[in-house]
DNA sequence: CTTTAATACATAGGAAAACTATGTATATTT
DNA sequence: AAATATACATAGTTTTCCTATGTATTAAAG
């Protein structure tokens, strides 16, 4: 990963999204999903990773499914009716923040 | 400020982008300065940006000045020479965050 | 003229987010 | 059979930024 400080912040809209798109997704999953849409620039760790997905389920933005694959219990995740609405509140508010530092970076137009 | 968390790991770039444009600023100046580019989106508290500073410094990225402006002491940054190579840097690092972002969230072009 | 607001620096203490490290266990590939 | 990939989880730490607080000067408002 680039710098992981810039991330902070984002973990939470980048699952929102991805479950959005995708319907339901389990941990693993979501690791290998951010790693192949950012070229491997994002590196997910599951240290990371599980932490944020329990505390989205208890802020009730998640809710869970569990799936017997053999003797393994896969953990589905998808969005509650709260987590589909923050899904666009979220992103919005990562391009409003993109927008403002574009001003204060005088960064131009890719 | 619209959410505080993403703005971790940018304050160092802000900083650092300002001192670039303007040569020399003390602290009170940088936090006015954020806010007028951002249209007071960026609210720079004092207890974030001094200590901060004052890391930036201990790291070789800034030095300061002291003026005396009547009975007060107003202390002036400027970059020193890693500064200034990190400004250009810490700027590539964050547009190609957002690009991977961009990706990740399938964010159109504005 | 005096009180309030703005200017200006600073630190202590705490919360949040993400990391490293570790642990457990199953499934697949070599 | 061993190594790698899959899959979940938590403890402990670091970093970053915040709130709250403190001190003090200068300018504006009443």
């Amino acid at each position: 990963m680039h710098s992981p400080e810039l991330l902070k912040g984002t973990l939470q809209t980048i699952i929102l999204k991805l479950l959005e798109d995708h319907g339901k997704m389990y941990g693993y999953e979501i690791t290998q999903k951010v790693k192949e849409l950012s070229s491997s620039k994002i590196l997910l760790t599951e240290g990371s990773l599980y932490p944020m997905l329990h505390k989205m389920v208890a802020e009730g933005l998640l809710q869970t499914e569990d799936f017997h694959i053999g003797k393994r219990v896969r953990k589905y995740y998808k969005l509650t009716a709260d987590g589909s609405e923050a899904v666009s509140v979220r992103i919005a508010e990562f391009t409003d923040f993109i927008k403002t530092m574009s001003v204060v970076l005088k960064l131009h137009k890719t």
